[in-house]
DNA sequence: AACTAATTGTCTTTTTTTTAGACAATAAAA
DNA sequence: TTTTATTGTCTAAAAAAAAGACAATTAGTT
């Protein structure tokens, strides 16, 4: 298990991330808590060393807890008022994680992570069927949650969730990042269905339709015999480029 | 002139902000120099104590430039990759100005300022008229440019500007935020040179007439005689709520 | 093999929104 | 009184979005 050394990471400065896939028909966000304690839920967050730009902790974040390189990352807030102070609970257990903690030095330590953080916050998509949670890393145990089931997570995260997720609707057609949630081929009902889930309301089907495909980003491939009693829907491929 | 403690700051992070004005049809942006040196162009930034939000932050950050409060401050982005490190010219004007700077301290003074910062982009939006920059504060020198014509800039400073406008951009009618750029009475025209001026593009005005109207935020008030041989345009006020 | 149920893919029609065109109503100068 | 320049509004045209309609399939049922 990896360890942090506090003198490498700028202070008061830390990631946040919430991560989304898409799976069910439901819009899903991986969160952690902790193995030991209470286990207060969190979402997955790092700091940032002071020889890294932020985008590459936050893909390291990433990767830590997913395996995975290479994500849609869109970083779209901070975070941080003066009332952003570490609570008991999670300062116990990055004590515990601390190698550079000693006795000799517990003043500093204590101060490091007791002070107020300020945080930034980035979503992820990822296509959750290639995701591993890694549980264990940093003795913290991942779970992938609907959005409609989010339990009460620790500091401000609900609030982070809440801006990711509006992030997320603003830029999810504007933007093409939608097919990041999705495997490699997919049938339109269900990029339409992904929509649904996203903005949580229906879309009308023909409509949709010629909508995703006016946008001539999608390549049609064999048709998708599902067995069910009815015309097999065309397979589709997001094509870059 | 006031100092820095840079013990009461929070180390590697700081704020920079876009501030946003209008006149003569032009949009403006507020940028500083420092009186000594080379004086090159910075966008107005400053540091967040560590007791402090950093909305907070922002807004003093306004204050001492612009004697202004209650101003209209948005978040749009961080900046920060591991290259961004303190020039030379920079870094002999904040030692001058900490006064906690001490031969005894060098050192640590030296890696504070040397190190590289994460920095937050605020945008601002002010009535220009209203404006009396506080020229002389922080050894700063204040100007308004055009938008059409900003300097070469220190750091990343140019980049942050142009994500700036794109974030006033995106917000400037969606929001509703526009009339924070003009004073308190203005003539539909004087709107829609505004918006031209923003997004630089013209607008057709007999629908941007109805559009604006249409918005019922807008009260019509008593009519402005310009002395022009033509009708006179009405004055209109935005209503808060 | 014919019939039925459950979609999918694609049109057409309707409605709404956006853009363009037209013109009377000023205000002040000629 | 006539002319010039621009404003406030209306109507017409064009484009986009939403709703409706229906043939084409797939596989189960009779």
């Amino acid at each position: 298990m990896e360890k942090i050394d506090i003198g490498k990471f700028i202070a008061h400065l830390s990631i946040d991330c919430v991560i989304f896939g898409y799976k069910d028909k439901e819009l899903k966000v991986l969160i952690s808590k902790f193995k030991f304690g209470k286990g207060t839920w969190m979402l997955p967050g790092g700091h940032v060393l002071k020889t890294e730009g932020i985008d590459k902790a936050a893909s390291r974040v990433l990767k830590d807890r997913t395996g995975l390189e290479n994500i849609y990352l869109e970083q779209f807030r901070v975070f941080g008022d003066e009332n952003r102070i570490v609570n008991s609970e999670h300062k116990a257990i990055m004590k515990a994680d601390l190698i550079a903690y000693d006795e000799r030095f517990d003043e500093e330590v204590t101060e490091w992570i007791t002070s107020r953080f300020i945080s930034v916050g980035y979503y992820a998509l990822v296509d959750i069927h290639k995701v591993n949670p890694k549980n264990g890393f940093f003795d913290e145990y991942l779970e992938w949650r609907s959005i409609n089931d989010i339990p009460q997570m620790n500091y401000d995260h609900n609030e982070i969730l809440t801006y990711g997720l509006e992030a997320l609707r603003q830029n999810l057609d504007r933007k093409l990042i939608g097919f990041n949630l999705l495997p490699e081929t997919f049938t339109i009902k269900e990029i339409q269905e992904l929509y649904e889930a996203v903005y949580d309301r229906p879309f009308a089907r023909n409509n949709f339709q010629k909508k995703i495909l006016d946008l001539n980003v999608l390549e049609r491939l064999e048709k998708k015999f599902t067995g069910a009693q009815n015309k097999a829907p065309y397979l589709y491929r997001f094509i870059r480029n």
